[in-house]
DNA sequence: TGTACATCAGTGAACGCGCGTTCACTGATGTAC
DNA sequence: TGTACATCAGTGAACGCGCGTTCACTGATGTAC
């Protein structure tokens, strides 16, 4: 599909042949490097190697681009708590097995806003929704998934009373998200990584807490 | 300083006398309904009633403008959060008291978060951050201390151990924050009003729990 | 009390930029006969 | 096995947009004498 002529890498086709995903793939190495606002359609096309207009043969416009891009930042996302997950030594007891996981999902999480901040970004950046197009379900997302089963298997552990078992996916996905985003893009992006990294694993604790412990406090 | 003429509202005054205020208030109400994107200087220019070029008389340029926006929209977030406390009704018991505190604060982001979510993300936007220009000290926030001295309170009252004090702040503030981003901005936008208010009523409950409560879990 | 003059705070026209998008087109491909 | 032709996937030039910003300017203000 490509050769080298004097000593520039050209198109051997006129027909690409992939450029649907070329683009897509050139535009998430926008979103990197530079976050959702680096998203350009031309840019893309242009490290592609191609005019600008031929990517509207592939989509409608630069809407339809940064959406694609959008889910391959979540994607990542997910496979990088999937592969926090798998890292770690599984535990005998199921109890702490059951912690384990939920713990790993949360750091993978943060983890990975940390070493992709543009991905992170991207993937939960303001696009115009579109209302009667469907916004993709978080119940299709496998982390999510990975995280409600684990706070399942707590509930059949009895760890989680049966009446507090409701949203605990939002509180553990809320102060991840909220860890992940201050010291990302907010206001605590400049605190010296030994703080980070014990309030990350003093937050952590502290939610992982909250959901399992019963309510003793009035 | 201004009057009206054939029914138009014109300056009286070649000179505007306030015009540093008046495009910062311009800008912030782009930002109300727009966010950080909608704060064009132009368009504050065009609100104030003033050419551009005025503008920069007063700013040197889009970034100085923007600058004291995210710090106006920063400011009424505290504020807000400091009407939430002083409307509610103060507990005789101080460990009652401590946690209406504690809750106060995190309902007041949220509340301000949705409310306002121009303006919350304005206080939360990207800017290019001026390495030697000090960015303002969060301990300067009045929120901010208000929630430390109330973390404060509880360890005195031995609702917190002392070896678990620390970064405390941060487990509350993320905790408030990615509640906020997921339901404002993120994938949460769309959940009904009801299992809303119950996931922030729960997400609430279970940190000051985590917070609050020692740590008998391995 | 008046007047010259420096300074301050506005004006309008214009520039350059890069974007998304449209247009009329052309080269490559595949299919019917 | 060739060939006509529809269709697909590219091209390059151009448009319009609104932005931030600069320029040379002018009207208003205040101060020294």
């Amino acid at each position: 599909m490509w050769r080298v002529t004097q000593g520039r890498l050209q198109r051997a086709s006129y027909h690409h042949g992939d450029l649907a995903n070329a683009l897509t793939r050139a535009a998430t190495e926008l979103a990197r490097h530079g976050g959702p606002e680096a998203v350009v359609l031309r840019e893309a096309a242009r490290q592609v190697g191609v005019s600008a207009t031929a990517a509207y043969r592939h989509f409608t416009g630069h809407g339809d681009l940064i959406r694609d891009v959008k889910q391959r930042c979540q994607a990542a996302l997910a496979e990088h708590m999937r592969a926090e997950l798998a890292a770690g030594v599984p535990a005998s007891d199921p109890h702490t097995e059951a912690v384990r996981h939920l713990r790993a999902l949360g750091l993978g999480y943060i983890r990975f806003a940390l070493a992709e901040p543009g991905l992170f970004r991207t993937a939960f950046c303001h696009t115009d929704s579109v209302p009667h197009e469907k916004e993709m379900d978080r119940s299709e997302s496998p982390a999510y998934a990975i995280l409600a089963d684990a706070l399942d298997e707590m509930m059949r552990l009895g760890m989680i009373d049966e009446d507090r078992r409701p949203y605990c996916e939002t509180v553990a996905w809320a102060t991840a998200h909220g860890l992940a985003t201050l010291f990302v893009d907010g206001p605590l992006a400049d605190v010296p990584v030994a703080d980070r990294e014990a309030a990350i694993v003093r937050t952590l604790d502290a939610i992982i807490e909250g959901i399992c412990r019963p309510a003793p406090i009035a």
